[in-house]
DNA sequence: CACGCGGGAA
DNA sequence: ACCCATCCCGCGTG
């Protein structure tokens, strides 16, 4: 093997990895062909991600250069003709999916095929061949250094970022070891630009640690040159504590240096090791190794952890005085070397343990270990936030860190209903007392009693500054007064938020751990988590989890239903408020809900109808004679209603408002209907898709739960509903479009059957609005639009529409023998359609800009 | 003091 | 371009 090669060549020294990391570096290696490459066949075929050591078959490589030349050069001769035509067809395949880039120019490694892995030079964007052998350890990898963008079954794309490349660092990658596992994966050399990139957006990032250590506070890195240079600022230098009084100008050049923290004896409880450390008495020996940094290398590119961490061995630091810390963070902020936050738990003696752990029978799944594992890789508690699915278990990981920490904890949720799931989950799976949790919102002010306690919380109540009631200031002050060994952020996605963004500085924690489903928002304050709280630790897939059957398997689909002539007329010439109502209103859409509904009750399911506006929600509830909760629905008609729905066998089916989002402990459902989806939020729709994960029944089907969003044909659903989607395409569903339900048609006491039904419908509909119109203050229609007219005041997207593109023609052929009838609507048609919908990034525009000016140019 | 209501905030 | 939720507080009842 090749890697053993360069032991026995004796690179095997500590300069090792940066040595062999130039070498490979270096793009030629993999075309330049030396006589020490031809050493036989074996040393390339056992081992796919070996750079150098690969039998090359010189006509083999001229043929594969020949191939990615630009399809434009002259050919003559038949059998280039029919090259040609091969290659014209393979263009259009490919530049269907690539659009209008063409990278077939960039030189392919001979031996491509086996790795598994493409990058774009030109933006950081990296493809995955997710059904390639090695693909499951790529994506570890890649997962650690750079952002998923897409993830559905065979092709994956993720794109490298300053925040990835940011966060990769901070779980322990250095630069050098980056860069090469990429050009080892990849079917080309890493791209200069790429290589730049990297080394440029981890020179400064990711470098800096803040530690409490024994109870003072330090500057740490690997790089002692690091810290002189954030010496040179005075901000730093002045908040700098010298343990010695010692002459400060040859003291200033010398650091503390001591061995790199390793995960050492830390042991996770609820993991695999927990449980193994419980039965041998003699627990000398290091922890089996699963879990730790290096092991990503290990699995990927088979070099041994030792060589990898060589650089890593020594760590410098100098003490900075606790009072300047917010001083020195900002300044390392300003000067583009941001501070990691570690946690050196085990040696703080200052803050009191907190004597919790997990119950003996709590085990966790592997990727809560994995999650945990790096958060506390080097045996040391790292700031920073793991992005799970819903039902995946977030609270489970949460606990987990507590009962390793073992500190005073806060936990801060949105609503008072998750404030009393993480109470009630705590005392679930961990061994916590009564005494030690407290519950702090506006009915309850508890305190714990001891020297250290968990506190549960909301987001409002430690963030409101007006208005404070007496026990609420003195609850207040027993929070700000105190240091915190762990804050725990739930629902971190809502931290950006101005108001929210201050809890995370009047609080003094050690360490910051953010749980989120969705870490998307749609504005770009969530880059701003980087630095509040710190980078992502982890991010699951969710195919991943449902192949696995940690979650459950979930069917999407998209239900088209066409808006009646009378209902289309109306909608035509209303304002966008009332148009919202019209196509949630749709008698059309209020027939595929009860189809869909009977349906699947009569399959046994438990369903759930969402819809955002009230108005339609109780309007459709009465109508299909089923229980609804909404905001203004008390506290204990909901608990009655969700009682129902879990244990009658009578009550299959609830309708819920936005309630339904958050704040609800909802039982398990199968089957999940949305009616109302108009503002594109990709948050909600996932937010949404999570309430069914937890279903794990019913694995016969293969599939164990259903989507179902009810879309009205030819409106403004059709651009929302996409835009939504988009999220949970990019994690890898596949949404079918259903454009006809076979059998609606026969359905008994099918609703809104009659067209006076119908037009009774419009007439209660267009009443409601006036009477609710007149509390807003709406802008009055124009008087002169006329019906059929879009006006400009709609949405500014007039000549945009996006039915045009999603019109079908025949749906005859569509309705076969099944019982619904399902077109495949692809992911890049979607994505097409979003692009097509949403203005373009400024890169892309002036790219196609020059495209266009080009083509001008030739035609 | 446990409620339910209305108000303000975001 | 926007409604629906939540939160907290204070006040009034039984």
């Amino acid at each position: 093997m090749a890697t053993k090669r360069y032991a026995d060549e004796g690179f095997s020294d500590a300069s090792f990895p940066s040595k062999r990391a130039r070498k490979t570096g270096d793009n030629d290696d993999y075309v330049d062909v030396d006589e020490d490459d031809f050493d036989g066949p074996d040393s390339a075929a056992n081992n796919s991600l070996i750079p150098r050591g690969a039998t090359i078959n010189f006509s083999a490589l001229t043929r594969k250069l020949a191939q990615n030349r630009k399809p434009n050069d002259d050919e003559d001769g038949p059998e280039e003709s029919s090259l040609t035509s091969h290659r014209k067809q393979q263009d259009n395949l490919v530049s269907h999916i690539f659009q209008d880039q063409d990278f077939s120019w960039l030189h392919l490694k001979p031996d491509h095929a086996s790795r598994p892995i493409w990058i774009s030079p030109e933006d950081g964007h990296i493809i995955l061949e997710a059904f390639s052998p090695i693909a499951e350890q790529a994506q570890d990898f890649l997962v650690a250094i750079s952002e998923p963008v897409s993830r559905p079954a065979f092709i994956h794309e993720y794109k490298l970022t300053p925040y990835s490349l940011y966060a990769a660092v901070s779980v322990g990658l250095q630069t050098e070891d980056i860069i090469e596992v990429l050009n080892r994966l990849s079917k080309v050399p890493v791209p200069e630009s790429i290589v730049t990139f990297i080394r440029e957006r981890t020179l400064s990032y990711g470098k800096v640690k803040l530690v409490l250590k024994h109870n003072k506070y330090y500057v740490e890195s690997t790089h002692p040159e690091t810290l002189q240079v954030l010496l040179k600022d005075k901000v730093i230098r002045d908040a700098r504590v010298h343990s010695q009084p010692t002459d400060n100008s040859i003291k200033a050049a010398t650091f503390t240096t001591s061995k790199a923290p390793v995960k050492g004896n830390l042991v996770i409880p609820g993991t695999k090791e927990a449980e193994k450390k419980k039965d041998d008495t003699t627990s000398g020996k290091q922890p089996a190794n699963g879990t730790t940094d290096a092991e990503l290398f290990t699995s990927v590119v088979g070099v041994d952890a030792d060589e990898v961490d060589e650089d890593d061995d020594n760590v410098h630091a100098f003490e900075i005085d606790d009072a300047k810390i917010d001083d020195v963070k900002k300044r390392c902020n300003e000067l583009e070397y941001p501070m990691l936050e570690e946690y050196d738990f085990r040696n703080d003696t200052v803050n009191a343990n907190l004597d919790i752990d997990l119950k003996p029978s709590t085990v966790i799944r592997p990727y809560q270990e994995t999650s945990l594992s790096k958060m506390f890789g080097n045996g040391r508690a790292r700031s920073g936030i793991i992005v799970l699915p819903c039902g995946a278990g977030k609270t489970l990981v949460g606990i987990t860190a507590a009962c390793t920490i073992k500190k005073s904890c806060l936990v801060l949720c949105t609503s008072s209903v998750s404030v009393m799931q993480w109470r009630q989950q705590f005392i679930q799976w961990s061994n916590v007392t009564d005494k030690q949790i407290a519950v702090f919102t506006a009915d309850q002010k508890e305190k714990f009693a001891g020297e250290s306690g968990i506190v549960v919380s909301t987001y409002s109540m430690v963030a409101n500054t007006h208005n404070r009631s007496h026990e609420s200031k003195k609850m207040m002050e027993f929070l700000t007064s105190r240091e915190w060994g762990f804050i725990l952020l739930d629902e971190v996605h809502v931290v950006p938020a101005a108001m929210f963004r201050r809890v995370v500085t009047t609080i003094k924690a050690h360490s910051k751990l953010g749980l989120t489903a969705t870490l998307v928002r749609e504005d770009e304050k969530i880059t701003d988590l980087n630095y509040m709280i710190g980078p992502k630790l982890y991010e699951a897939n969710w195919m991943d989890l449902a192949a696995k059957g940690h979650i459950a398997n979930v069917q999407c689909a998209e239900v088209w239903c066409p808006m009646t002539p009378e209902f289309y007329r109306e909608y035509l010439r209303e304002q966008s408020r009332k148009r919202m109502l019209l196509y949630c209103m749709n008698p059309k859409k209020f027939q595929a809900c009860q189809f869909l509904i009977k349906y699947h009750e009569d399959r046994g399911d438990k369903i759930i109808v969402f819809s955002d506006n009230v108005f339609a929600l109780e309007a459709y509830a009465k109508k299909l004679g089923k229980l609804y909760i909404h905001g203004g629905t008390g506290q204990v008609e909901r608990m009655r209603i969700l009682q129902h729905f879990q244990h009658s066998p009578a009550v299959n089916t609830i309708f819920l408002s936005k309630v339904g989002d958050t704040s609800i402990d909802l039982p398990e459902a199968t089957c999940l209907i949305q009616i109302s989806s108009h503002f594109g939020s990709r948050r909600q729709e996932a937010q949404r898709l999570g309430r069914i994960l937890r279903a794990k029944r019913r694995n016969d089907e293969g599939f164990n739960a259903f989507f179902y969003s009810l879309v009205s044909k030819d409106t403004q659903e059709m651009f929302y509903s996409t835009k939504r989607q988009q999220f949970l395409i990019d994690q890898g569903y596949a949404f079918k479009v259903i454009t006809h339900l076979d059998g609606l048609e026969e359905l008994p006491d099918l609703v809104y059957k009659t067209k006076e039904e119908q037009i009774e419908l419009i007439s209660s509909v267009l009443l409601a609005n006036e009477s609710e119109a007149e509390l807003g203050t709406d802008v009055r229609a124009g008087e002169g639009d006329l019906a059929g007219t879009i006006t400009s005041k709609d949405f500014g997207l007039p000549t945009k529409f996006p039915s045009v593109h999603r019109s079908t023609g025949s749906l005859a052929a569509l309705s076969g023998g099944q019982h619904m009838s399902y077109v495949e609507q692809n992911k890049s048609a979607n994505k097409k359609l979003a692009r097509e919908a949403a203005p373009r990034h400024k890169l892309f525009a002036k790219r196609e800009k020059e495209l266009q000016t080009a083509r001008k140019g030739r035609g």
